[in-house]
DNA sequence: TGTACATCAGTGAACGCGCGTTCACTGATGTAC
DNA sequence: TGTACATCAGTGAACGCGCGTTCACTGATGTAC
């Protein structure tokens, strides 16, 4: 038995030749096929082993080599879903705070990337109500946490009124909540419809100005509940 | 050929002999069965017809007699599920205005309702997101129409003020949106869990109340969009 | 009421098919010397 | 540089299994007379 050094992962894989490049180049192979064969109405828990592979142009028995089975596969596309959401969401966090023009501006930028990122959305969507039990779990943990860094930016907003972080949270919940159900509507769309995207951009904004009209009066008065 | 008279369908159908009690109870039972075999992470396209009789207690070729296949039979599931929905919200609707108490009541109906009918609001919110896309439409549609009834009840409380209808569409989506999202939060709960359900009642009705706060300075001042 | 017959929900066997998983293998790539 | 050998991603065949659908059937129920 000997051990060899190995060469360093190259970071551009797919022109290279190789054991390291062949072998990502088949992992991510199988990945985009897993997410493409979801692109009409089909959940991943529908999906068969063997038509990943066929789709991804190997033999049934090389989806081994990469792994263990398609929940581990499911795993891997939660990861990659979220890993380039939260970086956009870093991006859009950078913005100044909420007045019109950055709310309807915010919501443009969402629906235009959640188009670009059609197929981990739609993964992440239909796991979300629907998956295994451990991608369902996984997935309302990533949502929690952007809910917890939407309510952090918002006690910006109310810094002038007493509102319990728990009322952060609820708020920051309402807020994601729609951007969730903004989502599907945004996948339901046929592709190449601008207008109707438009016009899905323009209610979501209204619907987030709607909230913050709310959060401007939560607990301005002595009403408190 | 002859044509005989058949006798009229029984009200009570569960203890009847005869062809027709027969036939009713065995396609109750498949309907039945296709709802429990959903109660954990499965979705109805991952259903396969062979266990749904099984589950039923028949032999798979007795499906045929009730059904053309597994498509039509999640027609009919979509159909039993907004069926008693309707009839429900019939009757919450029949309340007065969206005071405090009446939100907090109306959700606390609404949850428990949720709780009561697990099996068909999981099929249902399955649908909508990860179904077939006859499933999806359908169920999209009567979503619309409670999004069309509520925006109706909101018109009387914004009377004093022009709020245009399809705004007041938008109001009612980001309401029944809330819903949705609340839906899945129930169905999500550990069976008998009384106190984390009251927190998602108190949550959910906090939300409500925050979005009506919104809707109560709503085109109140000349700053419209 | 009694008998002969029609109806039809459910049966059980059969079919060809795609499934997940295993295994010994091949052959290109990489290493040791 | 050249050669002998190790590594290992991908192959191809095989397995037993549950699948959807078909078909002639059975036997209880219902009707005609």
């Amino acid at each position: 038995m000997a051990v060899y050094k190995r060469k360093g992962k190259e970071d551009a894989e797919s022109e290279e030749s190789g054991h390291d490049a062949r072998r990502s180049r088949t992992r991510q192979a199988l990945i985009e096929a897993a997410l493409d064969l979801m692109s009409e109405d089909r959940t991943f828990s529908s999906l068969s082993l063997r038509e990943v592979t066929k789709a991804a142009g190997v033999v049934p028995a090389a989806f081994y080599r990469h792994f263990r089975g398609m929940d581990s596969l499911g795993l891997e596309l939660v990861d990659e879903s979220f890993r380039t959401l939260r970086a956009q969401m870093r991006e859009v966090r950078a913005n100044p705070l909420p007045a019109e023009q950055i709310i309807h501006g915010s919501v443009g930028l969402y629906v235009r990337y959640v188009r670009e990122q059609e197929r981990y959305f739609r993964f992440a969507i239909r796991e979300l109500f629907s998956g295994a039990a451990s991608n369902k779990l996984a997935i309302r943990n990533e949502l929690r946490f952007f809910i917890s860094e939407l309510a952090t930016d918002l006690a910006l907003l109310v810094r002038d009124r007493p509102v319990t972080s728990s009322d952060l949270q609820m708020i920051a919940q309402l807020v994601v909540n729609s951007m969730v159900m903004l989502t599907e509507q945004v996948l339901e769309l046929p592709p190449e419809r601008p207008e109707e995207e438009e016009l899905l951009i323009d209610t979501g904004a209204k619907q987030l100005r709607l909230i913050f009209l709310g959060v401007s009066l939560w607990n301005a008065k002595p009403g408190k509940k």
